[in-house]
DNA sequence: CAAACATATGAATAATTGTTCAAATATAGT
DNA sequence: ACTATATTTGAACAATTATTCATATGTTTG
């Protein structure tokens, strides 16, 4: 066993004591976090969703406005709305026929404006 | 066109000087920031690839220290990796036969925290 | 109640995506 | 030169996704 070199420290599993697996994985998220940040970050993951995202970020709107907005239809955008709503990215508020959606955090924001810094740092 | 009522203020296009559409539209960020913007959080929207992140958050790792780690195959990894590259989120260096990933910036780390605590507020 | 409007929803379709498998490239040791 | 190891790559396949279309729900106005 001994005789047999590897070359990555991680990878060496006949030296559990040597071994940074185990260490990693004890300090490992829970799946279900994972999860959770995964489709959060999913759900940001769309230009659609970020246009509408960033028009909220302005002040509330109704859907039939982010559909004039972004020049799609009222459908399509309802669609994502649901999205971002499972998701917990945009709460809203019915008013006779109307619906308007907002931002439910603040989080989004930050998201937002640490994901710009990264995009805009090489330019 | 006037007796025509609407109800979301944004809607009415006939009456240019009262929308917010344009407002919006002169504030709408560059399409291609958007694309760029999607695509980041598209990337860490993986489970593997956020384990991934979290892993190298720790430490710099070769392809089959994280194969070992998230039990999975070399080459999955190493797809996950180019997406990861690809999107300026890891760097390599390459040492022998290894290839060792490390986190690209701190931007990525700041945006796990929001991410993380979007996710865990509420729980 | 009927007509118009705002939104939501389900099915369908095209496009994208993650993993697997097989094969290729590259480096190190014998 | 040969073998073992580390990583990459391309094709293939199943699964997921965004939009469109048609239709349904709910609300307001006449």
């Amino acid at each position: 066993m001994i005789e047999q070199q590897k070359y990555c420290d991680v990878c060496e599993v006949f030296n559990p004591d040597n071994s940074v697996v185990e260490m990693m994985k004890e300090k490992k998220l829970d799946d279900d976090v994972i999860y959770e940040l995964s489709e959060l970050f999913k759900t940001m993951g769309d230009p659609t969703r970020i246009k509408i995202l960033y028009a909220l970020k302005e002040r509330e709107l109704c859907v039939c406005d982010l559909s004039e907005l972004l020049n799609m239809s009222s459908s399509a955008i309802s669609h994502q709305l649901r999205i971002l709503r499972n998701n917990k990215l945009v709460k809203f508020r019915k008013e006779g026929r109307s619906v308007y959606y907002s931002l439910d955090d603040d989080h989004v924001i930050c998201l937002f404006g640490q994901g710009l810094q990264h995009v805009l740092e090489d330019r």
